[in-house]
DNA sequence: CCAAGAAGTGAATCGCGGTTCACTACTTGG
DNA sequence: CCAAGTAGTGAACCGCGATTCACTTCTTGG
């Protein structure tokens, strides 16, 4: 035998890898889930079409990954938010803040992340974090009811119907609102869910 | 010329355009709009595949019919449920439990109306039923917020986060729950949107 | 430098369901 | 009953993009 993968090469593997996600996140991130052929990440990530196969079993492989580290992404920056200690108010608000902000700021990405039609295989992907989304907020408010700071009531239920008024408040209107409207949305939409759950106004 | 299309013929005609139809109903409500191919609707409503298309220019136009009519009849309920008097929180408990009671008793049905990826044609008539659905408690809000029944805020908004927290809460969880945890369920979420939209409890 | 074997390539293939259309079976007014 | 014209049929076609694979290029240990 006289070939063996050595480091080096490993490496350049990995960061061949690497690139097609990163790739094909830009291109999901600019034109959505629809517009992205195995072919089109191929080409725009400098390798053959093949090589994509060298590297996923299957296009749904390739982009449950995608979907997967950019919404873990997401699901981490809107944790930390609402980890930072204070009332219960404040933390929905810098949580609610958190995910309105950074998905009006990409929202192509958004839609594709949490809207737009997909392949099963990767919409299968999406449900797994439909439930982060969902465990993440149930965390919060389970805490905040055992403390008292929040009125009795089901976790899940709350989460869930938090994520979906996030998710629809914010995505549904593709058009891009002025930067004014915007901020009254966020306001208004922070004010929803903090009287949702039943927490008192900061 | 010998032939005219008379009362009779026109009758038939349109007596199979319903069945088309309504035999798509059926099938979405059965298996989902993935699992609706033109031969199978054909098939199922016993006419060949290529009699669908004297009826519809393409397969978008038959199923944008099948949700825009099946989508009609969940909003007229629900406005009908939220149009009877009454004060602003019973008459959003009205409207939230008809529109979980109908969409737990159906809730292939609802997940193929609400959340399934389709046909971008058909995609185009779900958003503007998305927009029904907005229109219709943004109404209500509006209403209560003139009368000072509720707090101010953007009927639009909170109308649009009340339908994303009721879609995403019922119809995430595809796995049919107990009849038990169904009323927990939506007694809970009924509590969320009541409290949301600032309505005080009855 | 060489042989062994892996990585990389991209044109050709393939599967699938929507759509078409040449044909048959009706319907109609005269 | 007939000619004119429409409704109904379903096997064949087609477009499209994911996937494949025979081939080329590169890497390695000896």
């Amino acid at each position: 035998m006289a070939y063996r993968r050595t480091a080096a090469v490993q490496e350049r593997l990995d960061a061949t890898r690497t690139r097609i996600v990163e790739t094909a996140h830009d291109l999901v991130a600019e034109h959505g889930y629809a517009g992205c052929s195995v072919a089109l990440v191929a080409e725009a990530a400098e390798v053959a079409t093949g090589s994509v196969y060298r590297h996923f079993p299957d296009k749904g492989a390739l982009f449950a990954e995608v979907f997967r580290t950019s919404t873990q992404r997401e699901v981490d920056a809107v944790a930390a938010a609402a980890a930072e200690p204070g009332p219960i108010a404040l933390r929905i608000r810098r949580a609610v803040e958190t995910f309105a902000h950074r998905a009006l700021a990409s929202p192509r990405l958004a839609y594709a992340l949490i809207a737009e039609p997909v392949d099963p295989r990767v919409e299968a992907e999406r449900l797994v974090f439909r439930r982060a989304w969902r465990d993440l907020f149930a965390a919060v408010v389970a805490a905040a009811v055992a403390d008292g700071e929040l009125p009795p009531q089901d976790p899940e239920v709350s989460a869930a119907a938090v994520v979906g008024a996030l998710a629809e408040a914010l995505v549904a209107p593709l058009s891009t609102p002025s930067a004014d409207s915007q901020t009254y949305l966020v306001a208004d939409l922070t004010a929803f869910v903090i009287r949702a759950l039943g927490a008192t106004q900061p």
